[in-house]
DNA sequence: TTATCATATGAACATATAATCATATACTAA
DNA sequence: TTAGTATATGATTATATGTTCATATGATAA
């Protein structure tokens, strides 16, 4: 019994209608390892959210409580502590205790120059 | 008539129940634009979905037609067509036409500058 | 201890978003 | 023209996410 090509999904036919076979297959070899991949989007993510940007380029300028930020980004001061969760979960922040008051501040460098270098694109764009 | 302070909300009181008004108050200065945070966190936000990630890492090596992209991802070609007008949209790609098949590729080489930097934040880090 | 302040957290809700499906468009070849 | 291929788009749906509210925790001072 032969099978009727209208009858059938295109992917029955042929498991890759792509048309660079050898380019996909490259690209696959050179994809970035699954987790890396997770983890990376994640950062991108984080920083992806503009309350979460606001307080990410705050605290590359100096070190501040939840306070200060909820008063800055105009939120309550637990959707910022939600927030700080996030980052601190990401390590893209730590804090310091004195007294009552913990003191939020970025981990490293880094983030600033992710946002610095972002910056120059969108300005140099347009 | 006195206005009792247990009866009245905090923000009531004081419209800044903050420790440090003078932080706030330069970083509030040294905010970023609302526009240009508006951009900057689209950008991120764009690079922070692990389907769209992969697109553009792969387009940072060579361009690739939505076929390809589809195989390359693991999902419809419909939901990468979705993905790419995002990122069409925000400018980070850009593609050319040769007979029905559209060739997608990086606009310029930020968004790769961009993705590399993060990524050596992430292996120094773990 | 009690009261207060600073922050964290869980639940609930409303919005945003990514995938799929169905359909439409655009190009090519017969 | 018609058929076939490549891609785009609108609608729908399921899931993810950010905020608020209420409550809990942890520190300080009386």
């Amino acid at each position: 019994m032969t099978i009727k090509k209208q009858n059938i999904k295109k992917n029955e036919l042929c498991d890759c209608r792509c048309i660079h076979q050898e380019r996909v297959k490259i690209a696959k070899e050179n994809a970035l390892p699954p987790e890396e991949n997770e983890r990376l989007s994640a950062l991108f993510k984080a920083m992806g959210e503009p309350n979460r940007l606001k307080i990410l380029w705050a605290l590359d300028g100096e070190e501040m409580c939840v306070c200060d930020l909820a008063q800055l980004v105009g939120v309550s001061e637990s959707a910022v502590s939600h927030q700080l969760r996030q980052l601190r979960q990401l390590q893209l922040v730590n804090n310091r205790r004195q007294g009552p008051i913990l003191y939020y501040r970025l981990t490293d460098g880094h983030v600033g120059s992710l946002i610095h270098l972002a910056l120059e694109h969108l300005r140099e764009k347009k």
